[in-house]
DNA sequence: ATAGGCATGTAAGCAGTTACATGATTTA
DNA sequence: TAAATCATGTAACTGCTTACATGCCTAT
């Protein structure tokens, strides 16, 4: 099972419906988990009759009405069981790199676009991540969070989603430039 | 189609067999294409049939012959199309961020163990990859090979990998104190 | 002899993606 | 009144994983 313990993960901060998680893994828990809405609502019916998340009914007025889910006690030893297993090593794809790793055979102007606009897209998640690490730590300082903090969960990932981002984005900053200076090279000799 | 591009991408680096493929993808294509033994022998079958890929017998007397195969005009003309079209966004998934997202109810013994591994394993990467960049450069420095070097695709992929394993690394060595800190004073002074 | 690396697959099952479908309510 | 957001799904397909299977050659 691959999803289950994402959303179990995710339902700990929380009461959320099918249609705010589906919000929360667009982004992708904080960058680690991407996953499409339908393979959410699938998802939580199956935890629900398995047990694992209860849902709730919530009357609204100015809008649809929703189910919200939380964690049942077996989701909790679900997840206890789970977080004592081995982990399966990470996975990472990305088309761009499969275009960067080829792309001396190929014309360099489409990938240096999407190169630059991959890089804002990394700017805007960076920015979004480091407005949600100041919510959670609320009016501490981060060291004093990470010490007595009561829930620090969430901050370590979206701390290491930072890492990420930023990372992402001066590598395809960079990888831009580069390839870019090596085009104009390349119009201006041409040998 | 996901594997395919990957597959011309690395063949691009010379005639492999399945084989060979399976190592360069075991460690992930500079660890940013991850895909089993199995399927890359389907794929590479596909990829022949359908004319992007040419095989070539290796007669071989020390070890079992071989098949290694050669991207053709044809898979040079897929890969262009595949470059020139929008990417799909960055798909990460790992285990070890949502336990660490679950962790404040979770027994953290465990998950700091599981992260101190994943940084070993990182830092061995890391070591992998910039070996690597030393022999892609061959005598050059960097800045010089990244200007005037024929084929730049795989270092610079390469340099993707060595900046995220470093990240990597260092997150889960700066988590793992993190956790194992709140661990002592948990034990010390039980409320 | 046997363990390990080289070499190549098949088959079954599950997870994830793409496309389609519906309907209420809110904002422009 | 049209577009956007909230809200929830179904169906068909593809891609990936897990388990199984085979056989050669080399080094210990």
């Amino acid at each position: 099972m691959a999803l289950r313990h994402a959303v179990l993960a995710a339902l700990l901060d929380g009461e959320y419906s099918g249609y705010q998680l589906t919000k929360i893994f667009e982004v992708g828990v904080s960058n680690f988990w991407y996953a499409a809405p339908q393979q959410l609502y699938a998802e939580l019916a199956k935890l629900e009759s398995d047990g694992l998340v209860a849902g709730r009914e919530v009357v609204q007025r100015e809008r649809p009405n929703k189910r919200v889910f939380t964690v049942t006690e077996a989701g909790m030893n679900e997840l206890a069981a789970y977080a004592a297993a081995p982990a399966k090593p990470l996975l990472i794809r990305d088309d761009l790199i499969v275009k960067v790793h080829a792309v001396d055979v190929l014309d360099p102007a489409s990938l240096i676009d999407q190169l630059r606009r991959r890089a804002e897209e990394a700017e805007a998640k960076l920015a979004l991540f480091e407005k949600m690490l100041v919510r959670l730590r609320g009016d501490m300082d981060e060291e004093s969070f990470l010490r007595r903090g009561e829930r620090v969960g969430p901050y370590l990932t979206c701390l290491g989603g930072c890492r990420l981002e930023r990372e992402m984005r001066d590598w395809c900053l960079q990888t831009a430039e580069t390839l870019s200076e090596r085009a104009a090279r390349a119009g201006e000799e041409p040998s």
